[in-house]
DNA sequence: CCGTATCCGTCTGGATACTG
DNA sequence: CAGTATCCAGACGGATACGG
């Protein structure tokens, strides 16, 4: 938990976007309903602690919602809830940023970098 | 650090939002030009390492600057990059979110939810 | 198959004191 | 004023084994 303090300002974005995997986690569920195995593969290294961890603060912040279709084996599925699709914006808008400034700094030689300039 | 993978999707955004304190750094700078001081005590209460720390990151991703002004006392200020500053629609996204959807879910009543349905 | 339980290492960030 | 140095606590995430 980063902020407590949840009305105001971007602090709610904190909340969500907390943590290691937050955003890779939603980067999947952006791509439709997945199960808790086809996560934990896209996700790999993650350890099943973690993605529960995660799935379980989404859920308590009306992100993403648990169907579980009961039967052996067990099946479960994941899905982003209305407010969680809204979220698609801000991954559309970081999306946009790498695009155009997002290679590594440190890697780029400064040709690369008149390049952006020069595009403008 | 979250992913030293930079190229390719959203990973060098981790790199910059990681950290408890960034993503609230990056707003203040977006306010303009800031001294450290200024910033100690806008994200208080931050301890001066971590700034430090946060600062020091950023610097190294190519999204903000770092000026010193010779004399005593010292002042120095940090400033975003045009990198750093095209973070902004970012932020926008994130504000528009909070605006429509932020509220806790978890305090709410499911009649504001409601509220939200109505104006679509 | 989908987790939970347990244990444990690491790394982040805080407190505090001190320097140029 | 703007940090640095040091030490430390706690959160976070991983590994593994087991349960429904």
């Amino acid at each position: 938990m980063i902020s407590p303090t949840c009305p105001g300002a971007i602090e709610p974005i904190l909340t969500i976007l907390d943590g290691k995997w937050s955003l890779l986690l939603l980067r999947e569920l952006f791509n439709g309903t997945k199960r808790f195995g086809e996560l934990r593969r896209a996700l790999h290294p993650i350890s099943p602690k973690t993605l529960t961890d995660r799935l379980r603060m989404l859920e308590e912040n009306g992100i993403v919602t648990r169907t579980l279709y009961p039967g052996v084996p067990l099946h479960v599925e994941y899905e982003l809830t209305e407010r969680g699709t809204h979220l698609q914006p801000i991954f559309a808008a970081m999306w946009d940023w790498v695009q155009a400034y997002g290679s590594c700094p440190r890697q780029e030689t400064d040709a690369q970098g008149q390049a952006a300039e020069a595009a403008m």
